[in-house]
DNA sequence: ACTGCCATGTAATTAGTTACATGATTAT
DNA sequence: ATAATCATGTAACTAATTACATGGCAGT
């Protein structure tokens, strides 16, 4: 049995919200709030089109003034196939391979100099992202809630909620 | 150039701690703390284990009255290997990837009933590890701060905090 | 002219997962 | 007896990363 594929849905979910997007810009959404979550490099985008393509999870279709954009709309088999996975209970939490806990935790001597210094450093890359996020939110939602795209809303929120207790807990060390 | 890899600093970070451990012994420590942060099946680790051998990071023995069993000890060159993994700044945060924030990001309309099943979902997974956790933080250190394995203190306290947040943001929802 | 971005692709390699495999020891 | 755990290993496969590669178009 091979291991259990994500990418595939993540295309069709961006699909499904879309109705058309070519590689390019499917790529890019992984530099936002999906890239929290996941990340693909455009090297592993374009033979996955192919193959979904191939599937007939997605058709594919080009404007006539431009041969070289190549744009994907979810099928019918598609849209089922990612209802199907949404419905798919939640088996466990997540890994996440975080070298700031990782290294914390062979440092033995409450002393030496390399805790302060992971903590300082992971806290200014916890302030960047916060930042980013919370200019995300202005942007996207403006602080309303949303009519559409409420889980989208709900976790930037959630990811920022998460940074914020990040940052308090690292703040209140006394180290 | 090949991609940054991170099982063998775990490998040589446990065996700064323990002095001698086999194979299996390693690979159990994915059941625990670790294994918030990283996974390892023992099919990886043993042929690392040899892989590591070979580059003289470790050391392999055996015990006079049990070949089956194989014992592995860090060297100088695996300790100085160690110790510059741990000083090298942290460049970015880590990506989790989260199936109940990927599947909540498709979701669009905030009655749809998806939404509900994942976040109740989402609790339960959530309290059954923060429990596990509490049961570690207790037989482990007992509610004290430790003279040695600081930094293991610090990440399961770390690690409690994250889940208790994340489960008072879920519950603060009224979906 | 040059830099950067749009747009798509392939090649080479490594990391990680699942499954297959063996034999010893311990508990019910 | 037989099931579970200890202990080590290999084989087959897939996912993901890095690097290589091409050509067009827009701005300075």
């Amino acid at each position: 049995m091979p291991k259990k594929r994500t990418l595939p849905y993540i295309i069709l979910g961006l699909l499904a919200q879309n109705r058309e997007m070519n590689g390019r810009q499917i790529t890019n959404q992984f530099q936002n709030e999906i890239g929290e979550f996941w990340k693909a490099a455009h090297s592993q985008i374009y033979p996955e089109l192919k193959k979904m393509t191939a599937e007939g999870l997605i058709v594919k279709s080009t404007k006539a003034d431009n041969d070289k954009e190549i744009y994907y709309s979810i099928t019918a088999a598609g849209q089922a196939m990612l209802m199907q996975w949404i419905k798919e209970p939640l088996t466990d939490l997540p890994v996440s391979q975080d070298m700031f806990s990782l290294k914390m935790f062979f440092i033995d001597d409450k002393a030496d100099y390399e805790l302060k210094r992971l903590i300082e450093e992971e806290i200014s890359l916890l302030e960047t992202q916060l930042k980013h996020l919370q200019e995300r939110e202005k942007l996207l939602f403006g602080g309303q809630e949303p009519k559409k795209a409420f889980g989208h809303f709900l976790i930037l929120q959630r990811a920022i909620a998460r940074l914020q207790s990040q940052l308090d807990w690292l703040k209140s060390l006394n180290i």
